[in-house]
RNA sequence: GGCCCCUUCGUCUAGUCAGGCCUAGGACACCAGGUUUUCAUCCUGGCGACAGGGGUUCAAAUCCCCUAGGGGUCACCA
């Protein structure tokens, strides 16, 4: 089989210079999907589910994932964003088996370095007619515009140039006047066969002769997506909703091209919580956003599954290998998904609770550095004073940003332990809370080192307080006030241990101290 | 406005293609109880939906029609 791709391949897309745009019967036998993102900004949430989708897809089947950059648009084209788009799939775990990085057969894997291939294809269009050359300037359309809408009308180009004689075109061309490409959509209308939508048609009176080369020579985006996916022998084109009205467009395109259209699937859109495709006003768009508030990228892939697809509508906690297992295009819902940060939330909290230790260490890092605690070197130094500081909290948290604020009471100066208001009236409500802490700050020092761990104290402090006569409560409330200044938090055992017998008993004291009056 | 798509609990969804197993299941959120030294975790329970109206059928969330609502798109952006 491979074999028979190759040969394929070469006759498909190494040679076309020649006369024949005519082809070609696609390797059948393989999957191949694309996602084809603009490096004009950071990579989109949806963007990444789309192109998660098509991934999943061509897993599953054993075919491939395309990476294609369409990066027509120089003028907002950066490479950093490219770069970052990458990044953010690898983060996520998503990897491509072609790309602009790791090249392919079917390179190069950006638009802007195909221009070659795309005006040749333009110009055999041209000169079997398919396409014409307009010379409307875009003043010109500008006003037909203006005049469509005052009247009431669907603004739509009106076709001035579509009977333009061959020799008059060829003649203002060579004279240097300005001028479009355009597609010449034939009459009649054309039924696209979507994978989730099923039969959509369209009246190709409803399409325009969209242009296909700007003025200035550079290929539009509905042009390029259809060399490109031809070129690279795309199967499957599953994308978002929003690009359903160009796809009878890109169907007629390939139809001129003498190809198959690829099977489409066209998603559904996610949505901010006004019901709208989703904005920068409406909640964060770019996927770093959800990487960088600490969300662990298992969640954020998991919870991007669940918009618009579902495993069985029973478990909601799945990894990228049962996605792979199970997923089908088919079965994406056809409504689009509200963006429920709730839920995503909750997934971080599953996903950090239930990984390693040693991995909610390490990703903590990067936020404990920023809340100024600590840098990874120092982590290094007392890692393990620093996974049980975090196996305290761990249950307390669902994003790893969430981690510093909890353990920032550790950092505190001893003598002077900010109190939350509310955790120092609770305190003060226990008449003896003072002298309770004094009590207990003389006993600290007398527990044996054995029984100094986060397992033995919990009976240790408990059996301290069944013999003074003491109850719990009223107890360890005063004492998490004392050693957090907080009315929640961790086991005191945990704390105790965290802070060490020295500290404790500082922070006992001065408490003691602090509330006597 | 034209064209196109969509419509099950507040939200994500199962069920719809092959009508009966659906007095519509699960999850998040919310509420209430339980466990616990607190908070959290965890456990139990509760609240809560087939957009509306006609048909077809012994039977409709599921099929057909209409209405309403929402969304997308109408660029020399992608």
């Amino acid at each position: 089989m491979a074999a028979r791709d190759v040969v394929m391949g070469s006759s498909v897309v190494g040679d076309r210079a020649g006369a024949s745009n005519r082809i070609l019967s696609r390797p059948m036998s393989e999957v191949r999907t694309r996602f084809a993102p603009s490096p004009t900004g950071a990579l989109h949430i949806g963007g990444a589910r789309t192109a998660l989708f098509n991934w999943a897809y061509a897993r599953g089947r054993g075919g491939r994932f395309v990476l294609r950059i369409e990066d027509t648009d120089r003028e907002r084209s950066r490479r950093e964003h490219e770069d970052a788009i990458l990044e953010g799939f690898r983060w996520l775990g998503i990897d491509w088996d072609e790309g602009p990085d790791v090249g392919g057969p079917y390179g190069p894997y950006r638009q802007s370095e195909r221009l070659e291939r795309h005006h040749a294809i333009a110009q055999e269009l041209l000169a079997d007619g398919r396409a014409y050359r307009c010379f409307a300037t875009p003043q010109e359309l500008d006003d037909l515009r203006a005049a469509q809408e005052a009247r009431k009308e669907t603004p739509r180009y009106d076709g001035r140039y579509r009977d333009l004689p061959r020799e008059e075109s060829d003649r203002r061309a060579a004279a240097g006047e300005p001028f479009t490409v355009r597609f010449r959509v034939p009459e009649g209308e054309t039924t696209i066969r979507d994978s989730i939508r099923g039969d959509v048609r369209f009246a190709h009176a409803e399409l325009d002769d969209w242009i296909m080369v700007r003025t200035d020579g550079s290929p539009t985006y509905n042009f390029v997506c259809v060399c490109d996916d031809a070129d690279m022998r795309i199967t499957h084109v599953v994308r978002g909703e929003e690009h359903l009205v160009n796809t009878p467009k890109q169907v007629l395109l390939f139809a001129a091209l003498g190809l198959a259209a690829p099977q489409y699937a066209h998603l559904p859109l996610i949505l901010g919580t006004d019901g709208k495709k989703m904005s920068k006003r409406t909640g964060d768009t770019a996927l770093v956003a959800y990487r960088d508030a600490g969300h662990p990228p298992e969640a954020v892939v998991n919870f991007l599954c669940l918009q618009g697809w579902s495993l069985d509508g029973e478990h909601e906690v799945f990894d990228l290998a049962t996605l792979v297992r199970e997923f089908d295009v088919e079965d994406v819902s056809k409504g689009g998904s509200i963006f429920d940060i709730d839920k995503l939330s909750w997934l971080s909290g599953e996903y950090l609770r239930s990984e390693p230790l040693d991995r909610t260490l390490d990703r903590s890092v990067p936020f404990l550095e920023r809340a100024g605690l600590a840098d990874g070197a120092a982590v290094e130094r007392d890692r393990e004073w620093w996974r049980l500081a975090i196996e305290s909290i761990r249950e307390r948290v669902r994003t790893y940003a969430e981690v510093p604020a909890k353990l920032e009471y550790l950092f505190a100066p001893d003598e002077e332990v900010p109190f939350d208001p509310a955790a120092e009236a609770g305190t003060r409500k226990h008449a003896g809370a003072s002298t309770t802490l004094a009590e207990l700050a003389q006993f600290v020092p007398t527990i044996p080192d054995a029984k100094w761990s986060r397992e033995e104290l919990p009976a240790v402090l408990k059996a301290w307080c069944a013999e003074g006569g003491r109850k719990v409560g009223a107890v360890f409330q005063p004492v998490r006030t004392a050693l957090t200044g907080q009315a929640g938090g961790p086991e005191l055992a945990d704390v105790f241990v965290l802070l060490g017998r020295d500290r404790a008993v500082t922070r006992l004291r001065a408490a003691a101290g602090r509330l006597g009056s």
